[in-house]
RNA sequence: GCGCGAUUAGCUCAGUUGGAUAGAGCGUUGGCCUCCGGAGCCAAAGGUCAGUGGUUCGAGUCCACUAUCGCGCGCCA
């Protein structure tokens, strides 16, 4: 609908152009908005105030110029009005809005997505928590936010990988390894004094339990370097398949794992590296190699290889994203915990002196997740080394409410999270208010096919019987998603959809309160089936994008 | 000290590329069940968009400075 008025318009400046109306021949683009207000129509262009200063006339006048050529644009515009400096206000007229009713009956699921991304490939890298401890809450809210800016950039029309990178190759594997080897002599009667900087959670007694049940007597007689090694590869495994239950059960599923190990094992970063030497962007100092990353704006430069000649995690993390476009992605999104901020100018230095734009590497940050229940927070565990794991969470309020919180704020904002509000089954709680309107549609199709009353197929519904003001409200809603995905796309904000789906749903259950669907008309029945269906799709489709189901009753 | 980000209603937050009288939820106050699911709806009150200056037809939005808060500044990962 705005398309097709975007183009009446474009039409009909030309025709002024051709009639020597205007002059300046200048065509701006036509920004259509939505005005805040009613009664400045269903949209609004400020297209007169910009071509004011190129015409030497007065907004006022240009607009009425543009008013006159425009007529009624082939019978979707009922008035044209001229306002306050020189906004253009169109009210189209009443009937044309259920249009989208069709549409959306006809493409269904598809509705909403769009060609935006031309097939470009995209990787999206989130989660990629250390293998080193259970997942928390905090990498909850990095995978509700991956997998949905996934979701929402595929229905854009991109081609998305989603990736999980392993950093199995660091000192934390080492330290890991030796924690459990730690707590596995502790089971065994041995006094041990545990490092100030080693892993200190239950978890870690746990898979040295594990460990001694099977093979830990051997592992015991083993020299301490040898046992350490097995400890250490042991408890990754373990917290890795915890990880992947864990995420598999929040509904995240990956499309790659990708292991920084295999990385040294195929001698990626050495070859990596010297591309960088060869280009000159490296220098040697003090026995370390230096990328010289203060050429692209970086406060200083950073080492990847050290004195003692090992590689630094920032020699393994450029080689990474390197290796990340030669696999063809023409965009590469990282999820990153808000704290790792200061490493963006970094690894941006890195690929500007390979020459890619600083567009084309998007890090999406994540802000702290403040638990809280009924207004109260959640203390953070008792002993340094527990925090909330996301399987309490998810165990606790389920799947759905998690997600849905996750996402209601940007995620670069600080987000509280109830745990009381979640688990409620009220409109207080917004993930039940949404879902709510889901369940009442359908509750509704079955009493209508309980009273014999038919849904009407594509094209079969009679408009004519929609003459309400909040039955244009919603056509008018529904007609908004496919901007809302759009922005949610191009922004990176699943928010979007969030406050989105809160709005639709509110006008819905608002509909629903005042009018009955099913009345004694069948007309009228039938048209307001034909409409609250579409509510139904929209509503499926867009959480969907989110990973949060769409329960039929509740 | 330097850098990054934030500051919008009592609270938690939205606010598209700069547009007209700044929005939502919660909380507060007051209403609505003969009715498809009241697991819901309607209404009211509530604002110096942190401050100052600038850019222009027009600023919550862009720029500069100030204040406050958060985070980051390893040959750690």
């Amino acid at each position: 609908m705005k398309d097709r008025l975007r183009q009446h318009i474009a039409d009909a400046l030309q025709a002024c152009f051709s009639q020597g109306l205007l002059h300046s021949g200048v065509t701006p683009e036509i920004v259509l908005e939505l005005p805040a207000r009613s009664e400045h129509g269903d949209f609004a262009t400020n297209l007169a105030m910009v071509l004011a200063k190129a015409e030497k006339k007065s907004p006022r006048q240009i607009a009425e110029i543009v008013r006159s050529a425009l007529g009624d644009a082939g019978g979707i515009v009922d008035k044209v009005e001229i306002a306050g400096p020189g906004f253009i206000n169109f009210f189209l007229a009443p009937g044309c809005w259920f249009g989208v009713l069709d549409e959306i009956t006809e493409k269904g699921s598809a509705f909403g997505r769009s060609s935006l991304g031309c097939g470009m490939r995209v990787q999206v890298e989130f989660v990629s928590a250390n293998p080193t401890g259970p997942l928390h809450i905090g990498h909850g809210r990095g995978a509700a936010t991956g997998d949905a800016v996934a979701s929402i950039l595929e229905a854009a029309g991109f081609e998305v990988q989603r990736e999980y990178y392993i950093n199995d190759a660091g000192n934390q594997v080492n330290l890991l390894g030796r924690s459990i080897w730690l707590r596995l002599r502790e089971l065994l009667g041995e006094t041990v004094d545990f490092p100030e900087d080693g892993y200190r959670g239950d978890y870690i007694r746990e898979i040295a339990r594990d460990l001694l049940g099977g093979k830990g007597l051997e592992i015991a007689q083993l020299p301490e370097a040898e046992a350490l090694g097995v400890c250490g590869l042991f408890g990754m495994q373990t917290v890795l398949d915890w990880i992947r239950r864990d995420l598999q059960e929040f509904g995240v599923r990956f499309d790659n794992w990708y292991s920084e190990r295999s990385l040294y094992e195929r001698d990626m970063v050495a070859l990596e590296l010297d591309k960088l030497r060869r280009k000159g962007l490296t220098y040697e100092d003090e026995g370390a190699l230096w990328f010289r990353t203060t050429d692209y704006g970086d406060d200083k430069d950073r080492v990847l290889i050290r004195s003692d000649g090992t590689p630094t995690y920032f020699a393994s993390d450029v080689a990474y994203h390197m290796e990340k476009f030669e696999r063809g992605f023409h965009r590469v999104i990282d999820v990153w915990g808000a704290d790792h901020h200061g490493y963006i100018p970094r690894i941006k230095a890195v690929l500007a002196g390979l020459g890619h734009a600083p567009e084309d590497l998007e890090v999406l940050l994540i802000q702290m997740v403040n638990l809280l229940r009924a207004g109260e927070p959640v203390t953070m565990g008792k002993r340094s080394g527990e925090f909330v794991t996301l399987r309490d969470v998810v165990e606790e309020v389920g799947r759905d409410a998690c997600r849905f919180f996750f996402l209601m704020r940007r995620s670069d904002s600080q987000l509280d999270f109830d745990l009381a509000l979640a688990k409620e089954q009220s409109a207080d709680n917004p993930v039940f208010y949404v879902q709510y309107a889901h369940a009442r549609i359908c509750s509704i199709n079955r009493n209508a096919a309980e009273q014999g009353v038919e849904v009407p197929k594509h094209g079969e519904a009679d408009f004519s019987a929609l003459r309400l003001e909040e039955e244009i409200a919603l056509a008018k809603i529904l007609a908004r998603y496919p901007e809302a995905l759009e922005s949610a796309a191009k922004q990176l904000e699943p928010h979007r959809i969030v406050f989105y789906l809160q709005e639709l749903a509110a006008v819905f259950h608002s509909y629903y309160n005042r009018q009955r669907v099913l009345t004694d008309d069948a007309q009228i029945s039938r048209a307001r089936l034909y409409l609250v269906n579409a509510v139904r799709t929209v509503l499926a489709n867009a959480l969907l994008l989110l990973g949060v189901s769409t329960p039929e009753q509740m």
